[in-house]
DNA sequence: GTTGATTCACTAACATGTTAGCAATATAGT
DNA sequence: ACTATATTGCTAACATGTTAGTGAATCAAC
């Protein structure tokens, strides 16, 4: 490598207008963006290198867990739209990586599964995971972890539910 | 509206196989991912009602903020990759919502800056952001809240750097 | 038992994310 | 000057996300 690069741009030291910030709150889907962002990095390499996406990883996990599944559940669990998950299992379909076989009592509907192959796959790929979880704990260190859990449950479980004054579903 | 639909899909539990769960731990990204798209949930109709997708109004944001930027501050800013950033600014620069100008002293660089009509666009959304992210807080609690931006603050500071054994980049 | 609303997976059209690579420009080292 | 390297913004090809809408199948209410 030539000479090393200083990493920070000189004259870039980005102030703020000072003046008047039109939003004093920061941008919380952003940070919660990025947090993700350097999260899923840790995690990358290994999909990578076992030629899976993210959201490919995502429908092979529960698929592994849960054995057969519907679409919608698929969807429900891995947070993917219909449409998304259309071209997903499409492309898993094509690659050998998922089988479906329709419903017999509901024409509409299809089970999904994991192949042989994508199963094997997911064996291989399981404890490099858990490495890379592990690794992450110490990094992190394990309590701050356990309070990230806690504090996105409690998020998820706050926000979860319809926002105020909702008519529909009832007890 | 007909008869109230249960919500919940009978003859649907989701038990795990019991077997061998592959994977102990919990999808740290995808839980990352749905807390990120419940807090989204919260701006998404003040977007919406205005017309801007959340890239578009996560870089009007730091336009306004900053003043004038460089595409590659933009990225970085915002999380937005430079292919990315290629067709989002396209798309505003045709909408008349930023212009964009050369540099003199640097012809492959240019500047970024907010319009009169996205500046007042802006001006016209802030209020309702900020009342959401005060409803938010409402519903959540400040502390909450308060403890939920340290948390990912601590979380971008520990894994924002090189993962281990880097050799590039020195002090 | 037909009618009407609902559910399911899908498609279409488009915006965004990812990876690889490009041309033009700028800079460092010789 | 000259060459090797870096940087900047861009395009290309593809996977994914979003919104709207489709056709087939199911179910609810008459």
């Amino acid at each position: 490598m030539p000479a090393v690069k200083s990493t920070v741009t000189p004259a870039t030291k980005l102030t703020s207008k000072a003046g008047s910030p039109p939003i004093p709150h920061r941008n919380l889907p952003l940070l919660l963006l990025q947090a993700r962002e350097s999260v899923i990095g840790l995690f990358r390499p290994i999909l990578k290198a076992h030629g899976l996406t993210e959201q490919q990883w995502r429908v092979l996990r529960v698929l592994v867990e849960f054995g057969s599944l519907e679409p919608r559940q698929i969807g429900r669990l891995c947070g993917l739209s219909s449409p998304s998950l259309a071209g997903i299992l499409a492309r898993m379909d094509e690659q050998g990586l998922v089988t479906r076989a329709g419903l017999a009592h509901d024409k509409r509907r299809q089970a999904v599964s994991a192949t042989r192959v994508s199963l094997a796959l997911a064996a291989r790929m399981a404890p490099e995971i858990e490495a890379a979880y592990r690794a992450m704990e110490r990094r992190l260190g394990k309590a701050f972890v356990s309070q990230l859990y806690a504090t996105l449950d409690e998020l998820a479980d706050a926000l979860s539910d319809q926002p105020a004054s909702a008519d529909a579903d009832i007890g």
